[in-house]
DNA sequence: CATGCTATAGTTAGATT
DNA sequence: AAATCTAACTATAGCAT
């Protein structure tokens, strides 16, 4: 796309892919915001790298979607309105992708990371949890 | 982006705004599709209408669906499909509750539970890790 | 309404730091 | 590994048809 056009196949370098990885994602993400906001759309999406790591996910306006879709089956106001099956298959993909940044955030935890969340409380709960991992191990 | 630059705003006029719609959707799947290629990424695009029709699905293993898809026209595109993303989106349910399963695990060992499957070395790891963690609390 | 055009806005590959 | 630069690309807003 600049100083060379390049073939529109695999990026052999290793290096290279990841930096083109990084950078079109982050493109990728604007241009999904921008279609989000111009033109009142919901999206939804999911960029998984190649060693299948969930990389990102974007999308505000989407968890309407699954609001609305709990609203409706809360409230029964359309009696005939029945999830699609894309609607749902979102709903649940939200469901597992915040179940994933949960134990994310947890797993930093139990490396000392991201503590700043935490209280003075939380803090001795976790100092108390490694110890006594660390007496079993 | 072009003639002339452009508010970042819901576009008023109706017309215009699902113009917008379709040429940006295609520019971002595309993208999407650039992506995948040349990163060997995994991808799930999911875009709806302002109507809250969904307008199509991208993910890197359903290439072929995509292109199977092209051949048909707008009218059709979304029906045509449908079978199909089922099973795309079993994949990408597996990856997601893979990674849940993963740190899951992760998570068990750092609380010093599930054991068994580690190596003496990986122990020593772990006990290290754990240390230092607690250092830092 | 959809599709084609095209000047310009926006994106990015490769280099540099 | 991450940020910045910029030449060289691509995407697209406003029209035209």
């Amino acid at each position: 796309m600049t100083r060379r056009k390049i073939q529109m196949k695999k990026i052999d370098s290793v290096t290279a892919r990841q930096v083109t990885f990084s950078k079109r994602r982050k493109g990728l993400f604007k241009k999904a915001q921008e279609l989000l906001t111009l033109c009142d759309a919901e999206i939804a999406l999911l960029v998984f790298s190649s060693t299948g790591t969930l990389f990102d996910f974007a999308s505000s306006s989407a968890r309407q979607v699954i609001e609305r879709r709990n609203l409706y089956s809360d409230v029964n106001l359309v009696k005939s309105y029945q999830p699609s099956q894309e609607l749902q298959v979102e709903g649940e993909y939200f469901k597992l992708n915040k179940e994933i940044e949960e134990k994310t955030l947890e797993i930093r935890q139990l490396n000392g990371e991201d503590l700043q969340g935490l209280s003075v409380k939380d803090l001795r709960k976790l100092e108390d949890l490694l110890s006594t991992s660390l007496h079993r191990i």
